[in-house]
DNA sequence: TGAACAAGCTTCGTATACAATCAAAGGCAA
DNA sequence: TTGCCTTTGATTGTATACGAAGCTTGTTCA
């Protein structure tokens, strides 16, 4: 607690990164009073914050009500894809004609990480890296409005997983992030672009897109934890 | 003044028309106590509006300095037509698949204001008219994830045209939105994509992306006029 | 016993007050 | 006169206080 923050955007921040590794789960209620002391500011920061999560769609501002975690609709989770499949194949393709050895380097750490995650069974520490690495392409092809877009988008994905994927033991464990690289390494765009659509309709086609579960926990516990 | 506003939205809403009609020119201080004095409000809520419009990209807020209505440099006027290239054509496919007959006759009454404006010489208001014919486009394709993007990224060229586009007698006096409403309404989808393309190019190919002029005016003329 | 109403409590919405920071103006020295 | 430093004024950043709205729970009446 009072782990003296410093502005909206810091808490914004580690509540997005909270909500992406699925600490907090879609519909958990967001108190201010209780997210300001635990970060050790104002409720006036805190609502800062909770503003910047509403347009980014992570949270919900109910009027007099109070923010809660978003759970996406089945049709969000439809046009949040559907614009993915529009943004991300072609910024592969740029990705794949800028990418320098640094970039691959970075990226294979990404994936590293990623995989290490996953061996210690922080499967939301996986899920968020492996939604990170969309924008660190976006990033390589040096495109930071559309990388901001993907970044919300991919946020917005793990919300829609929490929600709508029941078979997470396939979290990413498909290579589709290897034959990236390696098409970006190569500078094989149309490799790259054709991957990642592929990559995409994978994720999509393993969605059920029918119920919506949930298990809320305690604010605090999944902040601290 | 004191328009008694009620609520933030409301706040962002006005400055953005403001700011997509040019009343606003980029560089604009927006002083907080002035636009509260303006609208009624308390800067608690124009700190949110402001924040919101931060967001969109369409104010600069520097810290301990202010918000600024924005200047897009030219690498972000390159990008934000990059991205709306990704997102409109394929947008305006699923238009024509859906439009009906009733949201046809919104287009042409939206063109028809367009031009009623020019005529007297509104050209701020026919501007942001032009822009919404966008927005109204991804509205049809009932793409909301998709339209939310249109609707900032064309808030955004608004500024971009204010910067660098000169020739403003040609304003959308092209008429690329009356060919795209006729392939709307025979349902021709290739013919639709097709001229948002070339519509989007024209736009993009008519800014003079070099240098970065700006005209300032007062913040309450701008917004009360 | 069940439903409806009401009182109290919790939480949010907005305004205001105070502290921190920055920028511009003024003074001093070279 | 010019350059730098100090000081002062203005504006933002944050906290807190107060009023309003909604939810909960307990009571009452059918």
């Amino acid at each position: 607690m009072a782990r003296q923050v410093t502005g909206s955007a810091e808490v914004a921040e580690k509540l997005a990164v909270a909500i992406h590794e699925h600490r907090l789960p879609p519909g958990t209620k967001l108190n201010e009073d209780e997210v300001g002391e635990i970060f050790g500011v104002s409720r006036t920061v805190v609502r800062a914050g909770l503003q910047q999560l509403a347009h980014e769609h992570l949270v919900d501002l109910k009027r007099n009500r109070g923010a809660f975690v978003a759970k996406p609709s089945v049709r969000e989770a439809r046009e949040v894809f559907e614009a993915r499949s529009l943004l991300e194949p072609t910024t592969a393709r740029s990705a794949a004609l800028r990418a320098g050895k640094a970039d691959i380097a970075k990226l294979r750490a990404h994936v590293e990480a990623e995989h290490a995650a996953l061996a210690e069974g922080d499967d939301g520490r996986a899920l968020h890296l492996s939604g990170t690495f969309h924008t660190e392409i976006a990033r390589i092809a040096k495109q930071d409005t559309i990388a901001e877009f993907i970044t919300q988008l991919v946020s917005r994905s793990s919300l829609i997983i929490a929600l709508y994927w029941e078979r997470r033991a396939a979290l990413c464990e498909s290579h589709a992030h290897d034959a990236l690289i390696r098409a970006l390494e190569s500078g094989d765009a149309d490799e790259a672009e054709a991957v990642m659509k592929s990559h995409l309709l994978d994720l999509y086609t393993s969605l059920d897109l029918r119920d919506a579960p949930s298990q809320p926990r305690t604010l605090k516990e999944a902040l601290t934890g």
